[in-house]
DNA sequence: ACTTTTCCCTAATGGCTTTAGGCAAATCGG
DNA sequence: CCGATTTGCCTAAAGCCATTAGGGAAAAGT
């Protein structure tokens, strides 16, 4: 009988494609081997269990994320490099709902450690260059902003702001202007 | 044969309970059952399916949340009112992780507009009496707010810190501070 | 061509969810 | 009180998912 050609990176990427259509929490070993019209077990010989499938997803979704961060990075200072930054993972959330999700999938320490979420904080202090901090509050600089941006797209994403008033763009927009005042006027300890 | 006493009630706090334990994701009907030494059949008498239950431990968590919010910042107003709400969700989280995860849960929009959840909308808005913006700029604060403590929270209990250099207790008091003064000066459009 | 390796399959187990239908315990009406 | 009704937990069963063991055929290597 003909072979499908199965390989962990293909799994991984149709995975990543599943995620986005039906849901992070959707994907499932079963789903997969159904879009490749091919039985479950099959898929055990390239990923060694859901989990497995699950955090290979999550590292693709990583490394996309901190690419495309490094391009909009790439060659922009100050509030321009905060706002390119900020909007890549806004834009990634919002094209890409279920790697999103992916993105956030709990790593154990070492492939973590292994992952592009190391890039990620890097690129985030980067853009504080063009910022006057010192070294302990680059750090929460550092966070501050990991925080806004995470808790912002999720909460968008996850409609939690209502649907009401004044929409979520002017929002956004404004959320980076503050954090840009914020951080050229970082207040001392 | 003796009647075990089970209502959705009993359930709904039981399956909080196991949240916090085992973590949100992995209450089960099935868990719960064995918790209270039951058949799995017999939990369908009181909550309707898997995604009920849930429903309910989410709406559980979020007024447990607004009522600890609300007594916050009761008699606060300013900074006060602003650290004071701020650690309660962060020590909320940190004390009931599978409850904080749960008020996570996707709501139905019927099912937001009638829980808790609107409850925290407003109490975030209440501490930005104390500083002056302009109605829609409340808007924009109170999603910012949100953000950042929902954002800081999630990352810090996903170990989404490293748990390197200043611990997260320098950066949670210095994120406070930051958020003060970004109220205090809150940029023009 | 033949051997070895690789890949996908069948078969089977066990867990979780959910529905249907039954018997006993609690509750209620006279 | 006691029979009737309601309520609460059970057994049974079907369906889906994860995972493992072992087999046979296709691909790759010699």
């Amino acid at each position: 009988m003909a072979r499908a050609g199965l390989t962990a990176e293909r799994l991984t990427r149709a995975g990543a494609e599943l995620a986005d259509e039906v849901g992070f929490a959707q994907v499932t070993v079963s789903a997969l081997a159904r879009r490749f019209d091919v039985k479950v077990a099959s898929l055990y010989s390239h990923v060694k269990s859901s989990h497995d499938l699950k955090t290979r997803i999550a590292l693709l979704a990583l490394e996309e994320l901190a690419d495309r961060a490094a391009d909009a990075v790439a060659g922009r200072a100050g509030k321009d490099a905060l706002v390119a930054l900020a909007d890549v993972y806004r834009d990634y959330a919002r094209e890409h709902p279920g790697r999103y999700a992916a993105a956030q999938y709990r790593l154990d320490t070492e492939t973590a450690r292994a992952s592009a979420g190391v890039r990620h904080a890097q690129l985030t202090r980067a853009i504080l260059r063009g910022y006057d901090l010192t070294e302990p509050d680059q750090t929460h600089a550092v966070r501050l902003l990991g925080s806004v941006f995470h808790g912002y797209v999720s909460l968008e994403l996850g409609g939690g702001f209502s649907h009401s008033a004044p929409d979520t763009q002017e929002t956004w927009i404004r959320t980076l202007d503050a954090l840009d005042t914020l951080l050229r006027n970082w207040p001392a300890p």
